[in-house]
DNA sequence: CTCTCGATGTTCT
DNA sequence: GAACATCGAGAGG
């Protein structure tokens, strides 16, 4: 199964959350492999998006955002639940993708133990695949192009009429211009 | 199913 | 000191 190479994530910040529905999601973890196919994605597009982090320019939380696209921008939030975003764009622009939701596809029994829940709320949430996949602040900056502990990987092609947009979610505090865009993906199937 | 609300601690003002 | 790219429990329909 390929990786998916920097050269996927250097690409405009839309493109590639919507590229992203229909891949696989991996996380090598003690020699065990848990994996999902991504369903949910939100672009977040720089300096200019006021739901973007990297807004207000550059803190040492975003900072990763900054740097080589194709790797791991993972933070912390509302006092206990991590977010697995990718970096995209060229260096120094500071744009990523938030990674919502994945379809679980193996190490089903490993997630069900660190969530302590079974079926559809395994890894459907940011927060919640990230404590299935045991993603936290130590694979910030993480490279994803390694093809170790976390990647991306090819795995299914989507038809574009099964790829659904709205708007983002929980992003009241930005612009009105940015809260109405039509930048979260979702694969119906 | 829907809605409301509290948890919890890091980050930046 | 306020805000926060969320989640889960509980109440009600």
């Amino acid at each position: 199964m390929s990786v998916l190479d920097r050269k996927f994530y250097r690409c405009d910040t839309l493109q590639v959350a919507r590229a992203l529905l229909g891949k696989k999601l991996v996380r090598r973890i003690n020699g065990i492999e848990l994996a999902g196919m991504i369903v949910e994605t939100e672009a977040y597009c720089g300096e200019a998006d006021s739901a973007c982090h990297a807004h207000r320019g550059r803190t040492p939380r975003n900072a990763v955002m900054f740097g080589e696209p194709g790797h791991a921008y993972v933070y912390f939030t509302y006092g206990m639940h991590y977010m697995l975003n990718l970096v995209t764009e060229a260096k120094g622009r500071p744009c990523a993708v938030l990674v919502r939701a994945i379809l679980p596809l193996a190490g089903i029994e490993e997630m069900e133990a660190r969530r302590r829940r079974k079926g559809a709320e395994l890894t459907n949430g940011p927060a919640k695949l990230c404590q299935a996949f045991s993603i936290d602040k130590s694979l910030n900056g993480w490279d994803l192009t390694r093809g170790e502990e976390l990647w991306v990987a090819d795995y299914k092609k989507i038809p574009a009429e099964s790829i659904i947009t709205t708007s983002r979610i929980g992003i009241d505090y930005a612009k009105k211009e940015h809260r109405d865009a039509l930048w979260r993906f979702l694969y119906r199937f």
